[in-house]
DNA sequence: GCTGGACCCTGTTGTCGCTACAGGGTCAAG
DNA sequence: CTTGACCCTGTAGCGACAACAGGGTCCAGC
């Protein structure tokens, strides 16, 4: 299997085939005698096990580490728990800011809905108050 | 107002603010005798500007957007408001699917909550099976 | 035999929004 | 006269790739 062929199963493309490999998360595969890559079923499933995990926005370190404990079977199980607690917990702050964002948003959103000048623009003005530091939907005093 | 002042004053980084400067978004200041930047109250406003358009995670290209409509105020708003939706767009986009993520996680992390090798480890299983396409947890058929 | 196009190779540079140096200059206080 | 805070330019690094440049290889069709 070479490296295009792999690529089109997994889903993942090719330059980022090379760049896993580069990185040492996929190990070098044989060559053909022409130096193309040959691929079998075991970096098939490694590639699909890292694809996976990216698809849940995990960092390449922390597959890195995940995949050291696919090859350990014997080790306690408990930092992989506490891999995914500390994933989870990244993903729910990221979530609180973003929609603390999307409400500052909507409030500057709501400034403005009919065709104007920029000069009379209600989001506009808001964006220079909050320039002149002065309070602001986006801002307000509370934090 | 040198720029260490400017950073302290606004809560931008030095360093920042001399990115700024080099992508265009802050004009060049004039300078001191001794090759230090010197700013007034026209750069201090800008760049409080810039900094709330940032913590509002507007990537720098919409700022520039913006900078060129706070210097035209005749024309008309319409692309602002355009601006801003998509910008909401973007943040529920990724709102999203930040929420099936952590759902994702959430349920792996219910298939392992003792202390055991990690050859029994659910989570483990379960990504491995991913990786063989077999349905999982994380990505049911439905999509 | 020869040409076109799909595929492969290595290596370098670009992306975004900073951040962190390295290696120097300037200035006021003690 | 030295210390330390501040300033300068220029370059490299981050994460996770993407996008080349500039080549080699292979197979089908004419």
């Amino acid at each position: 299997m070479r490296i295009g062929e792999l690529g089109r199963t997994v889903g993942v493309d090719v330059e980022t085939i090379r760049y896993y490999e580069r990185e040492g998360l996929l190990p070098p595969p044989a060559r053909a005698a022409n130096g193309y890559r040959t691929y079998g079923p075991g970096h098939l499933e490694r590639l699909a096990f890292i694809r996976h995990c990216r698809a849940l926005d995990m960092p390449l370190a922390e597959i890195r580490r995940l995949l050291a404990f696919v090859a350990r079977p014997d080790a306690a199980c408990d930092d992989i728990d506490r891999l995914i607690d500390e994933q989870l917990a990244r993903v729910r702050a990221r979530l609180a800011s973003m929609q603390a964002l999307e409400q500052q948003l909507i409030g500057l959103r709501a400034l403005c809905d009919s065709s104007h000048r920029a000069a009379d623009c209600g989001i506009l003005h808001e964006l220079v108050a909050a320039a002149h530091g002065e309070a602001c939907a986006c801002h307000p005093p509370q934090g």
